[in-house]
DNA sequence: CGGGCCTTTGACTGGTTTCAACTTCTGTGG
DNA sequence: CCACAGAAGTTGAAACCAGTCAAAGGCCCG
């Protein structure tokens, strides 16, 4: 258990055997349906998760009622809503499940007693916020700067599983079309 | 000297003074004119670059030879090429100065060191990078789920600052929109 | 005062969305 | 295990919005 949320971890700092044990007592895992909700629209966000096994999205609805894809979490992954977590205010996004998935969740206070009692743990954070904002600033730059085929083309070679597991609408909402245009950008593609 | 600096460090952790002495010596002071360049594309970047005075803005140009922006920085905000910077491959961007401009500059190194010897400020760029990650995030949902003139909108209610002091054609850059179509938006509006 | 940059405006083009119909796939219950 | 309903993906046609190209006007800076 917790196995590849303790790999992850030690990608990039080392803890000490008494350090894993305290931190197992944070931790609570967790289950999913395919389709189940880890959070909704309107509930505040009280913790953040990390994928062991499975997939998740995290996506707003607009006015239209059209779902725009935030993020994508496979395993190894983090999710959460963050700006709700840290304000307390009720989240305007959805999370759940693209396939029956397992969870490890640490919630807010948890976090907060981690960092203070661990604080290499504090670090891992911050590394990872850097190459979650690395990451969001590259995608900003390349919706910005990317033909549709382009954008499907680069999203293939980045992060192939996440093509091959997730259901084309989804990826087209994560890229910003529709999936009219998405399933004609791949057909223009294949007779290439 | 530094007072921007220290301020705004102080709304997030308290440094004592010795503390703080320790802080200055790690910092450079770093004067800007006016499209004067603080990264070129092609460059290593080694810095992050405290903004206590002017506008910066960083950005990339695509193979049709436009300009992307990514950031924009006024008083108080930090810039950089953090993806260059963690790897040390050539930046993809630039950074330059949209007005005259006084910086305080921390170097890779000094940056490291300065979280090692003061893990407080580990602490602060934990929670600087959150903030950074959840605008960038917020950005990408804008970009689309938002019409151009809800783009322009929400870009005026939320950094008004930013829309008077920066040329419209950046402003579009940014919002990923070419100057014709800005302006047109913005002729639209006042109709109303 | 002049030149160049920025913004605006117009006409045209092209790519994406929209709406609708049809096909294919999937998973759920009988 | 098959059948069938709903979801997902594909295709077509029409409408629309933003992009492109070109030109004119305005404004700031040297």
């Amino acid at each position: 258990m917790y196995e590849l949320f303790f790999s992850r971890i030690a990608e990039k700092i080392e803890l000490t055997e008494e350090e894993k044990a305290l931190f197992i007592t944070y931790l609570t895992p967790k289950k999913l349906r395919r389709k189940q909700y880890l959070l909704q629209e309107g509930d505040v966000c009280k913790s953040v998760a990390f994928v062991e096994k499975g997939a998740l999205r995290s996506y707003t609805i607009d006015n239209k009622g059209t779902e725009h894809i935030i993020q994508f979490a496979l395993e190894g992954w983090w999710i959460s809503d963050m700006y709700s977590m840290l304000t307390g205010e009720p989240s305007n996004q959805n999370i759940d499940a693209i396939e029956d998935s397992e969870l490890v969740i640490i919630s807010r206070n948890a976090q907060e007693e981690l960092m203070e009692r661990i604080p290499k743990y504090e670090r891992y954070n911050r590394l990872l916020l850097q190459n979650a904002y690395i990451a969001a600033q590259r995608r900003i730059n390349y919706m910005a700067s990317l033909t549709t085929e382009e954008k499907y083309t680069k999203l293939v070679s980045t992060y192939p599983d996440i093509v091959q597991r997730v259901p084309q609408h989804m990826i087209a909402s994560y890229l910003g079309l529709t999936p009219e245009t998405l399933s004609r950008a791949r057909k223009q593609m294949t007779r290439k």
